[in-house]
RNA sequence: GGCGCCUUGGCGGAGUGGUUACGCAGAGGUCUGCAAAACCUUUUACGCCGGUUCAAUUCCGGCAGGCGCCUCCA
């Protein structure tokens, strides 16, 4: 929903998606992904009834509803790349699916599931028998109306709006006109309209929050299966979320971190991402900057590990053990279509890290670029978007060699210092100095 | 009130009925012109109480604590 920036429990979440995508990808499929911009406000009670959250907050930022849509679109559509999140194939939006969600309220008027009330047309779930199933709900035992006022024209507690009619004394930034009267679609709809139009009637894995399986995923299965009589989808991908300080991400409680402030506090995105990675999707996990700090120094090492590529490799009768990097790759990816068991894919590129810190030989060197290939497709840590030290850098490692022999410490102190000022740091191996990245 | 989840070493985080997860951090050492890096060694685990079992962190029950959903939310 793009009425305002995404925080990092978000971003957690679209990592973990494109590491489906990624992980189907590197097991010979083409997944056709299809993520939706609900660019319609939904209804909210925060207090201010008849308002949804992006007239709201148009009506914070001085702008049009619209405005505030394309505004946070963009963002959004960057953050992906810049979290190198795979570029979605569909991102169909809610406004411009209008025609599509009226077109399935019609079908499910005709079947028997809809009535209109005084505020909109609504989905009435005692007619979708397994409504409760999916979610394992007791819905007697909800407790209506405990959070939010029960409009008590409702038939069911669970029953939702199809179609909203705009408020009599209000003109909406977002309204159209329907066959019930101008209004807007009801926020479950877009979902269940839009993956028809682009899957089909069964997609094969819907993915989503953990939190979106007692309401939203419950109503679209409602919605879908009410009018194709065929499961929405084959099997259902929750993550679970993140929370900050022992409390879940919100806005209200003022902890929605955003990518600017991973980046203001010194933090490369990638590290971000491979934060995402040491934990499980399923498992409710913790964000804090220490931790943040130790994926950090993770990924320096990845990155170090994957420079080796530029450094003179070792000739092969050198006593380095040859590793089977075909075998660490399989094990990746087996790791991988295991429920996308991240953590251990992990444990298995550390321990290949592990291997090689100072050198790599001649031999293996196709055979590790290979696997640096695979590590970045699969995983998307962009280890080989570094570039080689520049010429001049060279000339000053081999200057600082020079030196070194001729013993002229001081020399070679500086030239050192030099170099650390151009972020390149040396280590001095029995293979010889090697520079990494600081 | 209803539904569900969680509790692992300094931090993060996997996993398993009997065998090192992994990462980060800490300590000591080797190496080094000095560093850095690397390498070696090292410290502390499975909330509490019962039960099942030859054996439980891993299964069962209870207790304590924490969290989520039942509003929009990833």
């Amino acid at each position: 929903t793009v009425y305002a920036y995404p925080h990092i429990g978000n971003w957690f979440t679209f990592v973990r998606y494109d590491l489906l995508v990624r992980t189907l990808r590197a097991s010979g499929y083409e997944p056709r992904w299809v993520m939706n911009i609900t660019d319609v406000g939904h209804l909210v009670s925060d207090g201010d009834e008849g308002e949804d959250k992006l007239e709201k907050g148009a009506r914070r930022e001085g702008k049009s509803a619209w405005d505030v849509a394309k505004f946070y679109t963009d963002y959004f559509v960057q953050g992906l790349e810049r979290m190198n999140i795979a570029a979605p194939t569909y991102l169909p939006k809610a406004t411009e699916h209008i025609q599509e969600q009226i077109d399935l309220i019609k079908r499910l008027e005709e079947r028997g599931f809809t009535y209109t009330i005084s505020d909109g047309v609504y989905y009435d779930t005692a007619k979708f028998p397994r409504y409760a199933d999916f979610a394992r709900l007791d819905v007697d035992e909800q407790q209506a109306g405990k959070r939010v006022e029960f409009n008590p024209e409702k038939r069911n507690v669970s029953d939702f709006a199809l179609w909203k009619f705009s408020p009599k004394d209000q003109i909406r930034d977002m309204e159209w006109n329907s066959p019930w009267g101008k209004g807007f679609p009801g926020w479950h709809l877009e979902c269940s309209a839009m993956s028809m139009k682009y899957l089909g009637e069964t997609m094969d894995v819907h993915a989503g929050g953990i939190d979106h399986v007692p309401v939203h995923h419950t109503n679209e299965i409602a919605q879908t299966e009410a009018v194709t009589g065929k499961p929405m989808a084959q099997c259902w991908m929750h993550t679970n979320h993140i929370t900050v300080n022992g409390e879940k991400i919100s806005k209200s409680l003022g902890n929605g971190i955003t990518l600017e402030d991973i980046e203001k506090q010194g933090f490369s995105l990638m590290a971000l991402r491979l934060h995402v990675l040491e934990s499980h999707y399923r498992s409710q996990s913790k964000f804090s900057w220490e931790s943040l700090a130790a994926a950090s120094n993770r990924l320096k090492d990845y990155r170090a590990m994957a420079d080796l590529r530029f450094q003179p490799a070792t000739s092969e009768s050198n006593e380095l053990t040859e590793l089977d990097y075909d075998q660490y790759q399989q094990d990746i990816l087996a790791a991988l279509q295991d429920d996308l068991d991240t953590p251990t894919a992990l444990s298995i590129l550390s321990r290949v890290s592990g291997e090689r810190t100072s050198s790599i030989s001649a031999h293996e060197q196709p055979a590790f670029e290979r696997f640096l290939q695979f590590i970045d497709d699969a995983l998307g840590l962009q280890l080989l978007a570094s570039s080689d030290a520049t010429s001049e850098q060279k000339q000053l490692i081999a200057q600082r060699q020079t030196a070194r022999d001729n013993k002229e410490w001081q020399t070679s102190d500086n030239l050192r210092n030099e170099l650390g000022k151009q972020g390149i740091g040396i280590r001095d191996t029995e293979y010889g100095s090697i520079w990494y990245r600081l």
